[in-house]
DNA sequence: ATGAAAGCGCTAACAG
DNA sequence: CTGTTAGCGCTTTCAT
């Protein structure tokens, strides 16, 4: 009909012009139309429209984007897991983008993959992304500092102090320490002496601020800070921690830093006879979907995912707009404690260290 | 320097003419290097990168994508979901996407919202996509069909039989019903004389696949079917299947259409009274990071989601760019059953029904 | 093995 | 309010 299938384009798809051509004005009033741009006559734009319609027309973006030298559309690096936290901010993320008016592009970096951030932000530059919001990033060491040169668009960093400096960076949800603060309180605030803490992998910004808020609440109270236990956010690693903190009798609660790790260490100390919370209480992070329903249902920390993406995300735009307009300041999200049956006031002083060396299974 | 800043675009980024000229050959020399094109002499392919190092060259997208009529492009729709199987389902997409030198774009489907999938589809093509992945769709009920006529690239459904039709359909990981159907097969053969269902919400393809394996266990051992429970994937719904199903003594073994409602469910049967497995066995589906360690660690269903996702990859790029050959053959995944300590034989019959209408909470 | 010329379909100035 | 004229930075086709 139209045109024979150009050169390397698929099919012929109409073009601006084409519609222009049936609405009998011409190109650039169609261009108007399609971009909201004033000063088109509600008759005309009704014509075009029309024409637009019978041709079943639709904008080519890579015109758009190659004329304009904007793509309109956001970038995000996320870790490559299905771990409910980053699952949960990238669906915040996407929603959010969304809304702004912009298209996602994802790319994820694979723990121990060499390119890491610095290849995953690269790629988002080579498609041209106008903005791009990192999720969560890990401390790798040191690629960081090779991507910084060449990054002319702002950068949102989520839940993380900046891993590298770029010209316009600006971050957001950097609240974990507040939010785990809160949570070692509620435990001290049960009368512990102290609380544990099984912490998650050193490299994620957001371990270490879980980690920062428990110490932080501990000194608030001029508590002693025990050992630090290791986890990897897996409830396996929640479950090897707890068979090393069931033979301790002065533990008597523990922060985990995630919901997963909480449910295997809670796993574990049941295993070895202990109650939970009449022996030892746990608090968890994050507020899964299952939290509420484990045994014991836990008490955990809710994250504030699509508040902390949303907010983040519009100033990103607004610095993608205002390219010289001061950034806009972040608002603070609010920590939500969810108190569940999994936290209680610690066991009687005097029964305390009861039976607490031998592992007697239960299940 | 070289350019004081064009038009629309940002800074003045290198172009590939800049690169040809500091390389001292045509600008299409630059893009022949650029493409991995043959017929360039290795001599001038080292001066030509030498150059584009130096400037700091990367290619222009959206000119490549205009002149070629390709993106090199993927686009996703899935559910806004942080849910285990489609946050798993969705990185194995972005990495197999990766992996077959595509970028992938995301739009979610917001349940309940109008626009639904084919809106979600129409931004893709907007976007300029050079093929569609749909995971995980449910039914919408009837929208589906005003999208068909406009879809001319291929597209490829995961789990589930394809919603909507369109000129090049392709489908993956449709398997869930032999996986359920083995789950079910695994209680029967522990000699319960039938399992109860509990479903998710049958919108979801991916729920009504699990339903029809189930069938097909109880029909083919000539066993009654009983009614089934229906959930949402919450454990929130587990746990109120639960308490329904407690105070039926005919209920031994239950199949739960996830993990997270087989824990909820699991929560309910024990606050009943109940002992999971002695009384009652479970088997969830998903295996989720927590199963293996919830109380009792869950006997579940492993879904291949990797495996899935880069199959289908492979022959959704296959036809991408060969339009006019056949589809590849799918090549199915393996079925993969955790047995762990949530399902045993039932309870010797002459105790059944025993205490099994008193909900006496413990835990 | 390399180069020249001609667009891809749109947006951005500038005229009317 | 509407139209004209130039490119955006590549890939493609065809010459050498």
């Amino acid at each position: 009909m139209t045109r024979p299938a150009g050169r390397g384009g698929r099919s012929a798809a109409p073009r601006s012009v084409d519609v222009a051509r049936l609405a009998g004005v011409s190109q650039k009033t169609v261009s108007r139309v399609f971009n909201d741009e004033p000063y088109v006559s509600a008759e005309v734009r009704r014509r075009v429209l029309e024409a637009a319609g019978e041709l079943g027309y639709r904008r080519n973006n890579a015109a758009r984007a190659l004329a304009s030298g904007r793509t309109r559309s956001i970038g995000v690096v996320t870790l490559g897991t299905a771990l409910y936290g980053p699952a949960s901010l990238l669906m915040g993320i996407e929603r959010a983008v969304r809304d702004m008016g912009y298209t996602l592009r994802v790319v994820n970096t694979v723990e121990g993959e060499p390119a890491g951030i610095a290849g995953a932000v690269d790629s988002l530059l080579d498609q041209g992304v106008d903005g791009i919001v990192i999720s969560e990033p890990i401390d790798e060491g040191g690629d960081e500092g090779e991507v910084s040169a060449r990054v002319d668009v702002p950068v949102l960093v989520l839940s993380a102090p900046p891993p590298f400096t770029a010209p316009r960076v600006l971050t957001a949800g950097g609240c974990a320490d507040v939010m785990a603060r809160a949570a070692t309180e509620h435990l001290l605030d049960l009368e512990h002496l102290t609380v544990h803490h099984l912490a998650g992998p050193q490299p994620w910004y957001a371990a270490r601020d879980r980690l920062d808020g428990w110490r932080a609440a501990l000194a608030g109270r001029g508590r002693p800070e025990p050992p630090v236990v290791a986890g990897d956010w897996s409830a396996a690693s929640g479950y090897a921690a707890g068979r090393e903190l069931a033979s301790d009798p002065d533990v008597t609660a523990v922060f985990a830093a995630n919901d997963d790790m909480a449910i295997g260490l809670i796993r574990a100390l049941t295993e070895a006879g202990l109650r939970v919370p009449e022996d030892v209480s746990v608090v968890g992070f994050d507020d899964t979907p299952v939290a509420a329903y484990v045994t014991p249902p836990l008490t955990t920390v809710r994250q504030p995912f699509d508040a902390v993406a949303q907010d983040g995300l519009k100033r990103l735009v607004h610095a993608i707009e205002n390219p010289q307009a001061d950034p806009l300041v972040a608002s603070d999200p609010s920590v939500d404690l969810v108190v569940r049956a999994s936290t209680a006031p610690p066991p009687p002083r005097t029964t305390r260290g009861h039976g607490r060396r031998t592992a007697s299974p239960s299940a």
